[in-house]
DNA sequence: GTAGCAGATACGGTTTTCCGTAAAATTTAC
DNA sequence: GTAAATTTTACGGAAAACCGTATCTGCTAC
């Protein structure tokens, strides 16, 4: 359960954004902060007084306005407190929607969850929240992120070729009988379930039906028939 | 194997392309007809010849030019084809493209495929012979109608938040936690699959991934986020 | 009231998927 | 050529989905 959450925003109208939404989830306790610095103080200080926040709620960039800082964004903000308090939860919202950038976070970094500010991103905010609060993590689908024909996802004509495969009503187990039918290779059972779960994985899905989903609204899968 | 096609349709442009398909299949004993009580005498002729044919391909209505024919349409044609020789396969190419006539032709009169005449029929006339000289069935999916939200599939909300949740990314044996907390019933699991089942059934798709995709094809699901 | 019916749920067996690991094959480096 | 590394395939156990059937529940008719 969370209780206690710090945001640290440097725009104030998303911290307003947030807070209602927090509020809607009904966490009372919300500590809001506009530096990298000061976040870090706060949850030593909270630490030490035995009253550890739940959360942490962070940007990923901060604007620089003059005063010297020696935390200057997130990024470096993330292992800083984790060094003081390593079992912190921590949600990133930011605008940053560079696929490489959100994998890096999820993967290196280990984050909790990410939310991509954006249109409906108040009601992300909250499922990314009742994710981590039963201790799962939330990340972006693709969907939401407009980008080249699989490019930074590294998408192979081969795993289209699987996906349109299922799309179409072939089982996950005919499916190398297509495959070698078509001269593709690899086209073992093995393989196949190897690139889906890739695929999945890679697309933040935890099953075949999101994952097909989530390729038609992004445009990879083009369902003509 | 299908060898021997019998075509019963009035309109001439659509034998030749018809008759092209078939080509491309490598079909080459192809008779023509453009009355139904010909067709009739065609099929009967064959039999007793003992080189019945393999495949009777006919349109569901046939104008009327004056002459006087006992057998109107495709309705009619069938069930008499039926009667001279029960296991002639039929595939029923027609621009009728209403679930109810489809479903009646697909369950009670059982005919072996339907393809609708639209824009890129020749494939689906290929992918039904294709199926069906392969003792399979093939009947088009919802996606390639336009109709109105799940009218005349009967598509409840309930059903619509079944696969939401599914393209969601949730489980099918959690589906039911969910639609508790919403208080939807029926929310045991064993209804969910009924469910689906039903919708794969009706949406002609084998597995849920292609029933994801149709409906998302079709405008069923909107996927948001 | 009860008998009958329809929908919902429970259950069990089979198939399929999932996922980790090991073996085999192929490529790359040297 | 061999050795190492990578990719593909094979395998096996656990989980999930699939599907038929049986039970239970609530409703209608009488």
């Amino acid at each position: 359960m969370i209780n206690k959450v710090l945001v640290a925003e440097d725009h104030q109208t998303v911290n307003i954004s947030v807070q209602r939404t927090l509020d809607g989830l009904g966490i009372i306790c919300v500590d809001h902060t506009y530096y990298c610095d000061d976040a870090l103080k706060k949850v030593e200080v909270a630490k030490t007084l035995g009253d550890s926040y739940d959360l942490l709620i962070t940007d990923l960039y901060f604007e620089d306005d003059g005063l010297t800082q020696t935390i200057k964004d997130g990024m470096s903000l993330i292992p800083a407190v984790r060094r003081i308090q390593p079992e912190l939860k921590i949600l990133v919202f930011s605008g940053e929607k560079e696929p490489t950038v959100i994998r890096r976070m999820k993967e290196d970094i280990g984050i909790d969850g990410y939310v991509i500010k954006a249109r409906n991103d108040a009601k992300e905010l909250e499922m990314a929240m009742d994710a981590i609060s039963k201790n799962q993590t939330y990340f972006p689908r693709i969907s939401q992120q407009k980008m080249k024909y699989g490019e930074a996802f590294n998408l192979s004509s081969h795993d289209i070729a699987i996906l349109k495969l299922l799309a179409n009503g072939i089982s996950q187990k005919d499916i190398p009988l297509h495959l070698k039918k078509d001269n593709l290779i690899p086209c073992s059972l093995s393989s196949v379930e190897k690139r889906l779960n890739k695929l999945r994985e890679e697309f933040n899905c935890t099953n075949n039906e999101q994952l097909i989903a989530a390729c038609i609204v992004a445009g990879f899968l083009k369902m003509t028939s």
